[in-house]
DNA sequence: TACAAAGATAAGGCATACCTTACAATTTTT
DNA sequence: AAAAATTGTAAGGTATGCCTTATCTTTGTA
């Protein structure tokens, strides 16, 4: 497991924003537009991105949040929109300058504080332009199968989000919870897995990121 | 001018607090205690301060802060406080939490938004470890020669702080409020600079830093 | 004064995250 | 289908700020 920097954050986070749907890819020239940097650096940055297993890149069509990439992205987003309200709220501040400097602080502060402070505000839900404030997200159960290192032996805990498809594929597979599975190796699309009955199954990575695990 | 990076900053303000008195030098060996880094590591970091004109550097002695690197750091910690204030007043975190995650907030949010919040907070003047909280320093009425780049030119609105050998060795040279001058060279020793009836004078960067100018 | 400890400096490396230039592949439009 | 526009990729560069290894200089003390 790999932890964000803050510029992957701010990837993730403007993904998050930008995209017009959790499942429409969303082009990286729309990324290069509203960080204002070049083409390449963008794409550069969407290749690690995607490495690290925040975001699956469709080449000529753009990138869309993983379960794994979803979470850190409401997260950020809810920490940035609870600052701006304390700014704007509690400081006075105007719109815009709230904003910026929000962008500042939801880098600085950890989780636990802004979630202190979200009780300081009276939960708010939304802010200060209107932005929904995304809920505090229950800690997941585990990690996503497709964070997860080769070699150790791991317990599924839970699949999310639930696609029909893929609860059908794994259900196939008599993989489904507390199945035991290790990690051979893993691409930018798929991984390899050893179940405990000694088979071998290759998932893409659109399903191992839904395959929430925890150490056996 | 330059301004100061997240690391600089920290550096300026371990000098601050690491310090037995202004005009001590800080020995290098205790900033690499303080940060953990290499004795090289550091000594780069020195010299680096020292070209900024933050800091004055003495080989085999350590580093004092200049006019410029004192203001800085002193607004560093100032922030620091305000917001380890506001973590254990308003947010009830405990100590040593406020303490580490103020180090990050402080680089967050510009002057402004913590002269707000130390209003929020009630202007408190130490922090919640007793710590005093350096107060606003009005804005310096310009920067400080040390800190302009060579070629245009200057005029001098305040010579602080008021060192009398200073103050007389600039007298000599018939230096003072409202002289015109003109950065020609910088090296981190001294400047060379001419004055409005063409004489070049050569000051140390001890002096340089003392003399605050604005844009003529 | 000689020697050990502390400090300075030189040289080369690494990771992150940006950049430019140049060329190749794909998609969209005509 | 061909041309134009968009997107991908390769190669090399920059700055920051940390690292190791190795050598040299200064300081302080026996």
């Amino acid at each position: 497991m790999f932890t964000a920097t803050v510029t992957s954050e701010d990837y993730l986070g403007a993904i998050y924003r930008l995209r017009e749907a959790p499942e429409t890819p969303l082009p990286l020239s729309h990324l290069q537009e509203h960080f204002n940097f070049t083409r390449v650096s963008v794409h550069e940055m969407a290749l690690k991105l995607a490495q690290r297993r925040w975001v699956i890149y469709y080449p000529y069509q753009g990138v869309t949040l993983t379960a794994e990439g979803e979470r850190i992205a409401a997260a950020l987003v809810r920490r940035h929109r609870l600052w701006e309200r304390f700014l704007t709220d509690m400081l006075d501040l105007p719109w815009d300058e709230a904003h910026a400097i929000a962008g500042q602080l939801e880098h600085a502060a950890p989780e636990a504080v802004t979630e202190k402070l979200a009780r300081l505000l009276g939960e708010p839900t939304s802010c200060p332009h209107g932005g929904p404030i995304p809920p505090a997200l229950p800690a997941q159960p585990g990690v996503a199968l497709s964070a997860v290192e080769p070699g150790r032996t791991f317990a599924i805990v839970r699949i999310f989000p639930e696609v029909p498809e893929v609860l059908h594929q794994l259900a196939m597979l008599g993989i489904g919870l507390h199945t035991a599975v290790q990690v051979r190796q893993q691409t930018p699309e798929a991984i390899g897995i050893v179940l405990s009955d000694g088979r071998e199954v290759t998932l893409p990575a659109a399903v191992s990121a839904t395959i929430w695990v925890t150490p056996a």
